[in-house]
DNA sequence: CATTGTTTTAAACGCTGTTTAAAACGATTT
DNA sequence: AAATCGTTTTAAACAGCGTTTAAAACAATG
């Protein structure tokens, strides 16, 4: 056999496709290899460790959702619309791709340390303009004064958190999963309307 | 050699610090077995598999944590007091346990069902008085009607997701851990004010 | 004192991700 | 057209993992 010159991108398919049927950690080399139809040793010779691989399909995929996020965070927009819109594509984003859920998840519990280094996360959170943004409408008296990293916080977490515990709202409230789907998608005007409630004056 | 009778503890012992330090799956059997002292074999003849080990430690850290959070839930308090406590001794707790967290996590990334199987998690989230409060004081008048589903998930994720993202806080602010600590400490203050702040009429 | 059931041991099993060294191949140079 | 060179593919092995096995060591019992 010869080049075929697809190979990497055959690896990639692979790849993508059973990290998400099956996680991760429960996909094994052997297993791309066969769906590929390649050789063992050639994921590691185009991606030198499944680590690598999997590095490059996240930033792939958070490339590809991440777009709209950013542009929306450094927008014109007037600070309400801007945060109920980041809110409601985010949460889009992660219903429609629950391969980028569990990856953010199992980034999230790797990471002892290499955060930003992936790239694709620093630019997905710069915020400078956000936070000018948060002080300038206090300064001006039209929201109370907020520290811009705890709001930032608070909306991920309200954004985030709610897919990394599915399993357990299911249980708990004995709903199926097209059920709490229906309960993201109310989140979608909830959790605007609480970040923003969370900034006015009283 | 001969039974020592505390080679269970002396296993659950060493894994547990060895969890703590390095994470599940960084740690290897071989190394419990080392730490502790034992043949290799002990540990599955003690646990019968290393998960089971995991969720021996897990359930145990949790019973030892959760008793005072249940107990505050199922409380006679004042809704706002409850909410405060809730939030302060839960931030409290995960800041205090390391291994808590990245227990939660690891928890929370395997999860494509497990979940409410382990006892120790379904008994700490029974929140039936704490819903039953919510709509009562909701019929009297005293808050805003609201989903208390969607409050829990509010509640639990402002507590918890940041510990999540501590790496990302961190990289992104240029934050030491000490104060990524502090900003813990100041939404002990914060979620709460939020969580009533979204209870009230407008 | 022999027997029984429990605990410990050394060794192996089947799996994992990764590396190696040689083979096959395509393109370039002579 | 043949030889050379760098790239790609291959089969085989490696070191590590969690786990199992079967026998040994031991403590308690009849």
């Amino acid at each position: 056999m010869a080049k075929s010159r697809n190979t990497e991108q055959k690896i990639f398919d692979a790849a993508t496709e059973l990290f998400l049927e099956k996680g991760v950690d429960r996909t094994s080399v052997r297993e791309i290899a066969t769906k590929a139809g390649i050789n063992l040793a050639l994921m590691n010779y185009y991606f030198r460790s499944k680590e690598n691989l999997f590095d490059a399909i996240f930033t792939q995929l958070v490339k590809k959702n991440s777009e709209e996020l950013i542009r929306i965070l450094n927008s014109e927009l007037e600070l309400e619309e801007k945060i109920r819109q980041y809110v409601y594509v985010y949460i889009d984003m992660l219903s429609e791709n629950p391969l980028l859920v569990s990856f953010v998840m199992a980034i999230l519990h790797r990471s002892r340390e290499r955060i930003t280094e992936m790239k694709a996360i620093s630019n997905l959170y710069a915020t400078d303009q956000f936070t000018k943004q948060l002080i300038d409408e206090a300064k001006k008296g039209n929201i109370r004064r907020t520290d811009p990293t705890h709001f930032f916080v608070d909306m991920l977490s309200l954004i985030a958190f709610p897919f990394a515990i599915k399993m357990l709202v299911m249980d708990k409230n004995n709903i199926t999963e097209e059920e709490f789907m229906l309960f993201i998608q109310e989140r979608k005007a909830r959790v605007p309307e609480m970040l923003i409630d969370s900034l006015r004056h009283r």
